[in-house]
RNA sequence: GGGAGCAUAGCUCAGCUGGGAGAGCAUCUGCCUUACAAGCAGAGGGUCACAGGUUCGAGCCCUGUUGUUCCCACCA
């Protein structure tokens, strides 16, 4: 069924209708087929709490491009879509929102809290998948997945017990980063740290036989009321006598002991650490090795707790001010120092942590990491750009365990059980009806929840259907791209790579395509609380989704920042406006009897031309796109539709249009057929407008989405002709120029004799150069003499236009002397490459000869430049 | 402290395995040439950060320097 064009590109007409289209089509949908070949790709699960912005528009955008061409070039390909339950923040905004009610999570219990959480997933949860759809996503929405489904949860059950099995998973009293707002712990990839102006505050700490005291320094006074010892290094001629001995802890009054230890660095400060094991990480070590006591003087909100003495109930900060005013009153503190130092921070909530000491459960991460470090040694992982192997080795080589539980309630529960009897623990999907150590019935499940990202890690084959072994199990995993933004490698590609490797045995996919970050146009990050973000949804409002996405592809660079402009979007939006305008012209233009896509028998030189550099086209495209670089592929496509396709052949064969007959209907055929398959490799990019446009052409009626992408053909080359036709363009492109300098309106048009022995190339182009270089009349031979003409000068060619009134002789020969010495350098520069024996011996002879023949075209045109010098002479 | 990216036209950026530097926007000139003024034809504008090196040949490879951005580590 073929459709009209209205007269003006607005993709609010149809965008959407197409999007339903497909879907009606069900081309999203694949199967397992054992003809063809898989290709898969997982989307990285947006936050049930998101909106689309640009880093997913940027995303999804890639993502679409890759499976929308793998899809056309006949592999069963699937784009599994899906959302994350994000414990952290979905259960802080809930929070947030009850909040406003006076409602809190004490006061619903978990299970209504839950119940609640799930009423909010159920409303806001879609959201960002209707966004997703707006850009176009070719997702497979009947396989749609949420990480806190039944076969997730399943899956992450599964692993936590294989985990637990294998001793890869326990649960111990560690140092841990503790938000004081999120009140939960987070792990060590969650901490954001950044420089905070701070002081060093430089104390006494007595001697507890009064012979003296010791001068320590520290950012953070107020934990001196959990310090269990002080530390200097064993070795150090300053202080190792003093090991063994006691300080009095001021404020306190308690003794704590002097330990050596090696991790005091002697050159720093005064060499002399305060050791606090239940606030600092390095001191908790210290600690271990000592044997020291642990004093916890906060709660979990980051205020002071009874330890605290006096403190108690203050906040930390007020705390810091107060302990500090008390040692100055009590002569205990010396100075004051400034000092830059690092803060860790919650990524969610930017909340600074606390390390604090708890139990929680971990993954211990050696054993995972060795064999996931192997796969991307032996390249059955690829990174793309290569560059960011590094970055994993590194974070892989010096991971250490990984806390996972949380306490949240939103997420999944950690399978454990504690028999309220003995004490046993036991870890199992199905919660046990009895203790198998003591037969007691008194039961209760752990409190906490797992890390999000516990279960992101398994999405590749959870959503498959792990641990069923499911027939798409079994036909798309390993999948095959995955696509992120660099800023999640640790978060989650790392994560997922080594739970596919030690759960399914597989790497969890082939290549790992990464990009970077979309910034504003001042280069800053898009933030919340810079308000600089730019809605992706209003961009589709104003310049229709094909305009964003190609102006996503466009410029980008594997693993590079790119800026966000609006300026770019329009110019995208006006190249879709252009094949808009070009495929009117083409129908305006169409023969009934061209009712199907195929080259006419017969081929002209033009046709011959634009049909090589299409075929070129093809093969470049899909090797690009093969090499993941997509900005280069758009760029191309871009050029050829523009330059080649609009601004040339289209123009070339107006003529033929209007001369009818045999010669029009080969033209619209050689249009036709290079349009409709040019729309095929640009359809990944700009799905809408491409489909939109191939149902007005005579192609068929499937869909655009699943006919089959393009092939080079050595049979479409036709180099030589082609470059034949190039030398009538460049004799246009000389007369254009001079035309235009001298300021001659297309409107007066002047004869135009060609000097040439390439007679026959430029018969045949005479009509062209009549239309598209304003000529009056063409006249071709070997030799003329034209009085008070301007003569431009091709490689092949002299060119006389005869405008009399217009020529001013003596301007005429100083532009051809500046022709003729710019000409000349490029002899010179081309000889003396030529002349350099080292150059004749050692270049590839293919250079060597395509010098050899820039020179002769050289030589040849200047030869014409000398020419008319002395015609005018 | 360790590592990485970037530095190319006024601006934003491409430049794949080394073979005489490109695009878009902006500027200037001329065009409403019946697909498109969201357009057409043309022009100007670059010691490819700097200094060395490898090579017949370097924007591209190597070393160093400077500037800039980011990641990791976390010396209290």
């Amino acid at each position: 069924m073929r459709e009209q064009l209205e007269k003006i590109y607005d993709p609010k007409q149809f965008e959407d209708k197409i999007y339903q289209y497909w879907l009606d089509g069900g081309y999203f949908t694949p199967q397992p087929d054992e003809s063809k070949k898989p290709y898969t790709i997982v989307i990285p699960p947006p936050n049930i709490t998101g909106q689309l912005h640009m880093g997913h528009a940027l995303d999804n955008t890639l993502q679409d491009i890759l499976i929308r061409w793998r899809r056309m070039q006949g592999y069963s390909a699937l784009w599994i879509p899906g959302t994350d339950h994000a414990s952290i923040a979905t259960e802080a905004k809930i929070v947030e929102a009850m909040k406003k009610e006076g409602v809190t999570k004490d006061d619903l219990g978990r299970d209504g809290f839950l119940e609640r959480a799930w009423e909010w997933k159920k409303t806001y949860g879609g959201r960002i998948i209707e966004q997703l759809k707006k850009l176009g996503s070719s997702c497979d929405w009947t396989r749609e997945r949420f990480t806190l489904d039944e076969g997730c949860s399943e899956a992450v059950k599964q692993v936590f017990v294989n985990l637990y099995e294998k001793g890869l998973i326990y649960r111990g009293e560690r140092i841990i980063n503790w938000c004081p707002h999120c009140l939960t712990s987070i792990s060590d990839a969650e901490v954001e740290y950044s420089e905070k102006q701070g002081h060093f505050w430089h104390i006494r700490y007595p001697l507890s036989d009064n012979s003296g005291y010791l001068e320590l320094a520290t950012t953070r006074p107020e934990t001196l009321l959990g310090d269990t010892a002080v530390a200097v290094h064993p070795e150090d001629e300053r202080y190792k006598h003093l090991i063994g001995k006691t300080v009095t802890l001021p404020l306190v009054g308690k003794e704590i002991p002097i330990v050596g230890d090696t991790y005091v660095d002697r050159e720093f400060g005064t060499g002399v650490v305060k050791i606090t094991p239940a606030h600092d990480p390095n001191d908790f070590e210290v600690g271990l090795r000592h044997n020291l006591p642990i004093v916890n003087v906060m709660t979990d909100d980051a205020k002071m707790n009874e330890n605290a003495g006096k403190y108690q109930e203050m906040e930390r900060y007020d705390a810091r001010k107060a302990v500090v005013e008390d040692l100055k009153q009590q002569g205990f503190l010396v100075e004051i120092e400034d000092h830059t130092h690092n803060v860790g921070a919650c990524y969610r909530c930017s909340t600074t942590v606390e390390p604090r000491v708890s139990k929680q459960w971990f993954v211990r991460m050696e054993p995972l990491s060795i064999p996931a470090i192997d796969v991307v040694k032996k390249g059955d992982v690829k990174f793309v750009p290569e560059r960011f192997d590094k970055i994993y080795y590194h974070w892989m080589e010096n991971i250490k365990d990984w806390c996972i539980s949380r306490q949240l309630w939103w997420g999944h529960r950690i399978p454990a059980y504690y028999c309220n009897d003995c004490g046993e623990t036991i870890v199992s999907e199905q919660e046990p009806c009895s203790c198998p150590k003591c037969q007691s019935k008194s039961i209760r499940q752990d409190e906490d929840t797992l890390d999000t990202w516990f279960s992101s890690a398994l999405w590749p084959f959870s959503t498959l259907g792990w641990p069923e072994k499911t027939k798409d199990l079994e036909y798309f995993y390993p999948t095959s791209t995955l696509v992120t933004g660099y800023d999640i490698i640790f978060f989650w590609v790392a994560r997922m790579i080594f739970s596919g490797v030690e759960h399914t045995g597989e790497a969890p996919f082939d290549t790992v395509f990464i990009h970077g970050i979309i910034r504003d146009t001042q280069g800053r990050k898009m933030s919340k609380s810079l308000g600089n973000g730019i809605d992706p949804l209003e961009i589709i409002d104003e310049y229709g989704a094909d305009a964003l996405r190609f102006m996503l592809a466009t410029g980008n660079s594997p693993g590079n920042d790119m800026r966000f402009s609006e300026e770019k979007v329009k110019s995208s939006r006006n190249f879709a406006n252009k094949i808009w305008n070009a495929t009117r012209f083409i129908l305006m233009n169409l023969a009934d009897e061209v009712d199907s896509v195929g080259l006419p028998s017969h081929l002209e030189i033009e046709d011959k031309w634009v049909v090589s550099k299409y075929n070129a086209l093809v093969r470049e495209v899909t090797e690009n796109l093969e090499k993941f670089e997509l900005g280069i592929a758009v760029q191309k496509l871009y050029d050829f539709i523009w330059d080649i396709l609009c601004d040339w052949y289209i123009e070339l064969v107006k003529s033929r249009f209007q001369e009818g007959g045999q010669t029009g209907i080969d033209a619209q055929k050689v249009l036709i057929y290079v349009m409709t398959n040019t729309l095929k490799l640009l359809h990944p990019f700009m799905p809408f407008i491409t489909e939109e446009i191939w149902h007005a052409l005579p192609t068929g009626d499937i869909s655009i989405m699943i006919s089959a992408w393009p092939e080079y053909d050595k049979n479409l080359d036709f180099g030589e002709e082609s470059r034949e036709f190039e030398r009538v363009m460049d004799a246009i492109k000389a007369i254009r120029n001079i035309r235009s300098e001298m300021n001659v309106p297309p409107s007066k048009k002047a004869s135009v004799f060609v000097e040439s022995t390439f007679a026959e190339t430029f018969e045949k182009g005479s009509i062209f150069i009549e239309r598209l270089a304003s000529a009056s009349e063409v006249k071709v031979g070997n030799q003329f003499d034209v009085p008070g003409a301007v003569q431009v000068v091709t490689d092949c060619a002299r060119i006389f236009i005869p405008m009399d009134d217009l020529v001013d002789k003596k301007k005429e020969l100083e532009r051809l002397n500046k022709e003729k010495a710019d000409c000349e350098k490029d002899v010179t520069f081309i000889s003396g490459k030529l002349n350099n024996e080292k150059f004749i011996s050692k270049a590839p002879q293919n250079i060597v000869e395509q010098e050899k023949q820039k020179l002769a075209k050289a030589s040849e045109r200047l030869a014409k430049i000398l020419e008319s010098i002395a015609d005018l002479g």
